[in-house]
DNA sequence: TATAAATCTGCATATCTTTGCAGGTGTGGG
DNA sequence: CCCACACCTGCAAAGATATGCAGATTTATA
């Protein structure tokens, strides 16, 4: 039985589920700690019901965790490492074919390895 | 301007390209070294074809390159090291939902991990 | 209880991927 | 030159995703 087939599917499955910009957007902001649907939809500047259907995803694969607060939902990583394994990837990205951003490839990464304490601390300062 | 969501959709757009089963079996396949099609082909038991358009994909991004002996083409890794972190991806997928597997996760790990000298040498043993 | 707030779910549409198949290209042999 | 081999490319059908919108839930609040 090809065990190499399944946890290719296995791997292939949770990568799919990591291979969307918002998704990716979201584990960074949840870096910081938990944080509800309004709040993640406002930094991300996406409608909430996309961050609803993006949060619903992880959840599924049990990537995030919810804990309801009165009307407000909160989620959270389960593997708050994972976003330190996604930043490794920038190391794989071609860089050769859009070199005008490469000069910025350790600012990025630094923004991405950073803590992001608070949201609101880290506006997207265009570099 | 949000150059977090270019670098969002940077590691996205590899992600989506690892996140197939075709795919990341190349990869592992290539760890040994190059290989030409009909070898993956056969490693895969996939039809050539199907192969072929992977690699398409795989090279169009660099994360192949193609060299030519005559009339069949070898390919191989330009990051050898990325089939080490996509590895470390299993810590987070999600075993919970299936623990007949978790008693394998580190057989498993082990062969992704491993050098694969030879790809006939492991022949995929059932374990 | 009626309303509003914060989300979620279901659905239809638009897109993107995957895949096999037919046909094309380039190379080596006879 | 002609044929077989090893691949590649284009194309159409099938399948999977993404996204907005409308409607349903759940929880505070007046």
């Amino acid at each position: 039985m090809p065990s190499q087939s399944i946890v290719s599917r296995e791997l292939a499955d949770l990568l799919k589920l990591l291979a969307h910009p918002d998704r990716l957007r979201l584990i960074a902001e949840l870096r910081s700690g938990e944080q509800d649907v309004t709040s993640l939809a406002v930094a991300l500047a996406v409608p909430a019901t996309r961050v609803s259907q993006h949060l619903a995803l992880l959840r599924a694969h049990r990537l995030v965790e919810e804990r309801r607060a009165g009307r407000t939902h909160f989620y959270r990583l389960v593997h708050p490492a994972i976003a330190a394994w996604i930043v490794e990837a920038l190391q794989f990205v071609d860089i050769r074919n859009r070199l005008d951003e490469a000069g910025h490839i350790d600012t990025v990464r630094a923004r991405w390895s950073a803590p992001a304490l608070v949201s609101s601390a880290t506006p997207e300062r265009s570099t």
